[in-house]
DNA sequence: CTGAAAGCGCTAACAC
DNA sequence: GTGTTAGCGCTTTCAG
């Protein structure tokens, strides 16, 4: 009744010892083909070869991870697929993956319980390592125990952009802070005394960092620090228009404002439009991580680019590497930012 | 030298074994326990609740999966993350998919190769399924053979916004007909009698329905359909900007344009204001899809609402479904997609 | 070079 | 309710 019939076989995929058969040596000579390990004869290669095709063998990687403990999954947890530079990490991480054979899992957790649940998920599926990314916002302590934990059983780890949860973490993450001084110190340059900042959660994440290089900027060209041009927000366009409209009716408000990222400063852009100003005349705007619209968008932003794609690739080096020799030591890596002039920064506007 | 002390047993995951010795039972009360199958007293529940949390205990999915031949995971292949409306389908595929225990590995394939690969790596994680994503462009004829055998084997499979591969295979997709063509018709009852398509490769995929309904929409609108107003290019924002330059300096340029998708929008946006181009007055733009950025973009795009999460959301339903129920039926279903008019459009300049 | 046999950690009958 | 016994499909000693 439930015999393997020929047509099951077809249908459903063979097996290892299907092929064997056909081929007439044992599974173990299969299995030393597949994975290249030991010799195997001229004659059994070329009948293994034959029996394979013939039964459109693909052996099952869920048998192969339980012996050998390696499942060749690894996975990205990233807080928010739709944003650019998210995906742009994903790539790089993609790209350096499929080059060792690795397939990536990406989850996009927004909220600390989706967090939790999929890392249970993933430790469960025993994927081989994890990729934190920035931006996690607040992660409550639940989690960050629950990663340190982790770490201990030895699940390799790397944080981009986010100080890492144990020191047996790897951790690339890009000069955010040079990048933030250089934007401030080019506005500088084009004249502009009063420059705001309009920031992410401050007191957490990715904000602190692009603040302390504001203010570092600001200490470079010898302006003062005036707290009322620093406003707090989130990370997306909307909060960018809100934060912008609330600078533009300060008694005396800024000439040229900074923005954490690239989605905030499009949001600056709509703001002015909104209220008659001019960009670059009126005010300048800068954005931060260079997103691919950021180029596109009239007036052209200018903006920090952070090498996304590399920090991706580059934290998937660093983890085949640890999974590979668990023992490695503590690896750690900051790209470096470049400041890209485009048309939204201009010459201060002389009042 | 190899024995597994109590260190590396606390380290390296605790077993089914070692929690049912802790307990006290047999791995088979415990096993029912986890997967809520069968009954188990009180007493030996208490037990094992006691030794799972003393021991951390994580369950091997890749064993369970070996004896179920289910691994929960599930796999949607997109051409391109970067892509904001195939981050909008794939949060909704990991909503759906989250719900029901399963977690879905994103994977963008750009090229041909990259897919083959892909699939099979797939395939030998024996993924439960797959989600197919449209704006595949050229998918070679291999790979359609390779996911057409697949779905002979049993893999279950949806398209989405694209002809199903195999009879099998379920299909979700948007009326984009529909949408073209009302957006077609929202332009002429501006008054706009020359209006421009931009498309991506028009011989097949994406820009094939919306191109149809433009031509339905001149149609309704009973104006003339001039061919060199139709032109043909990519699906992001350089092209959308090339082929809008193209369109400016024909004879008789358009009052209007619509874009295949957003991001071509946002290029003949750009293109426009290089041009010196008002946008209403002079030119009216129409994009396709919603992306969160049209409605930031200064003048806000009008464009058409694809219901992309719900997709997403909705492919993932039938994708459990199908794996559930495997003999299920063909599914199809198309949702409808929904003008939304701002500032991009406006009446056309009385010439 | 090749085969036999013993698992990997879990589930699924089938007894008790 | 609970234990015993086979496997799932593959890898890995260990003998030839």
């Amino acid at each position: 009744m439930k015999e393997v019939t020929p047509f099951d076989e077809a249908a459903k995929g063979a097996t290892i010892y299907s092929v064997a058969e056909r081929a007439g040596v044992s599974v173990a000579t299969v299995s030393r083909m597949v994975n290249g390990s030991g010799y195997v004869g001229q004659q059994s290669r070329s009948r293994i070869q034959e029996a394979m095709e013939a039964l459109q063998f693909e052996p099952n990687g869920l048998a192969r991870s339980l012996n050998t403990k390696q499942s060749e999954l690894l996975a990205l947890l990233l807080t928010d697929i739709a944003n650019p530079f998210s995906a742009q990490i994903a790539r790089g991480v993609q790209d350096a993956a499929r080059g060792a054979g690795y397939i990536p899992i990406i989850c996009s957790t927004d909220t600390p319980e989706a967090e939790r649940d999929t890392v249970r998920a993933l430790r469960r599926k025993r994927v081989d390592g994890l990729i934190l990314t920035p931006m996690q916002g607040e992660r409550s302590d639940e989690n960050m125990a629950l990663l340190h934990t982790l770490c201990d059983k030895g699940m390799a780890m790397v944080c981009i952009g986010r100080r890492p949860v144990h020191p047996h973490a790897d951790e690339v993450s890009t000069d955010t802070n040079a990048g933030a001084r250089a934007a401030v110190v080019h506005l500088a340059a084009l004249g502009h005394r009063r420059i705001g900042f309009i920031g992410g959660q401050i007191s957490r994440g990715v904000a602190m960092g692009r603040l302390a290089g504001y203010r570092q900027g600001l200490a470079d060209a010898e302006l003062p620090a005036d707290v009322s041009l620093v406003r707090e927000g989130e990370l997306d366009e909307d909060s960018g228009r809100r934060e912008t409209l609330a600078l533009l009716s300060l008694p005396l408000p800024p000439t040229a404002v900074f923005c954490v990222n690239d989605r905030t400063a499009f949001g600056a852009l709509a703001a002015l439009t909104e209220r008659g100003c001019r960009v670059p005349e009126d005010v300048s705007v800068v954005g931060f991580d260079d997103i691919p619209l950021a180029a596109l968008i009239r007036p052209a932003l200018t903006t920090v680019r952070q090498p996304a794609h590399e920090l991706g690739r580059l934290a998937a080096t660093f983890l085949l590497g640890r999974i590979a020799h668990p023992e490695t030591p503590h690896q750690r890596s900051v790209l470096p930012c470049q400041l890209v002039a485009r048309q939204s920064s201009g010459r201060a506007p002389d009042d």
